[in-house]
DNA sequence: TTGACTCCCATAAAATCCCATGATAACCCA
DNA sequence: TGGGTTATCATGGGATTTTATGGGAGTCAA
């Protein structure tokens, strides 16, 4: 399947495609996907396993510059701050896309998202995740009634608020 | 549409891998740390134990330079910062790397880390470790425990939200 | 001489590059 | 508006390069 582009000026991953991994363990980013990274200023992906979802979430160097901004204080040896750096910084893993646009996804992130031949990307706005087709669509419907229940706090201009509530 | 940068933006150090220790005692600095070493001055590491952990801290000049200021910043009388500046340099080993990348490990640091033949490389941003294995993966899953219960604190990244920022 | 440390080369595996193809969306023009 | 053409995209697969690792040979100091 193909998302339209036109008119568009995309600056946030919208939309959601299903893609193969090949035998070799390579996967394209999808194409819309692409211009908002490469926006963004460099042609690849920062990917770490999800905190609370057995997917694998995704940005770019906005999203990495603000996860840098917001430890760059901490001390330098606490073993708090090793802790925390770990956690957000260990498991993730920048991968430049080939000129095809695609990547070969690391172990350790297939395994968490329970991945197989096929992925598919679902745009979050300055985010994206990568789900195992099936759980992403269990996902998503309820992701919809959470949605409808919560409508109240995205505001009256239709806008996104930033103090959004957390999904679990 | 714009060309993207190719190549590394962000210099920090991110991702694990496991090496294998020789029988020389030689051990690979992984690829993707190299180039950040290398983009920050010179082909070489600064190894030191952890203070908190059963395992070797490091970085490139960046870290150093960090470390140094810090001290300076802290306005100490001469002897605590010689206590200080011991403490943290007398155990620092700068180590060049030879042209396959490797660099073999005083046996101090191997004692601290009480590694065998294998060894955990895992980026931290501006520093990294070298965990041996299992102890490595006994520390990530608590730390992603502690990240969890602190994802508050690291800002709106991790959580959904549209960002405030824009690109820059 | 021995031991520790280089430098250099070999090799297997993995990652990446490069090109081809079919499908389909976007475009163009009557 | 419709139909044909072009461009873009996801994907397959061969070729090439990079990487981690093993091991031989040379250097230097004790």
């Amino acid at each position: 399947m193909r998302m339209p582009t036109r008119g568009l000026l995309m600056k946030i991953f919208m939309s959601n495609t299903e893609n193969k991994i090949d035998s070799k363990g390579r996967v394209s980013i999808p194409s819309q996907f692409r211009s908002v990274l490469e926006f963004q200023g460099f042609a690849g992906v920062y990917l770490f396993p999800s905190f609370t979802s057995q997917c694998i979430d995704g940005g770019g160097q906005i999203l990495i510059n603000q996860i840098s901004e917001s430890v760059e204080k901490m001390q330098l040896f606490a073993e708090e701050t090793d802790a925390l750096t770990t956690a957000l910084f260990s498991e993730t893993y920048q991968l430049n896309y080939d000129q095809d646009g695609r990547v070969s996804l690391p172990g350790e992130l297939i395994t968490h998202a329970n991945l197989n031949d096929r992925v598919t990307f679902a745009g979050l706005g300055q985010k994206f995740q990568m789900w195992e087709p099936s759980a992403f669509k269990e996902f998503k419907s309820k992701a919809r009634i959470k949605a409808l229940e919560n409508r109240d706090l995205i505001g009256p201009s239709l806008n996104f608020s930033s103090s959004k509530k957390e999904n679990e």
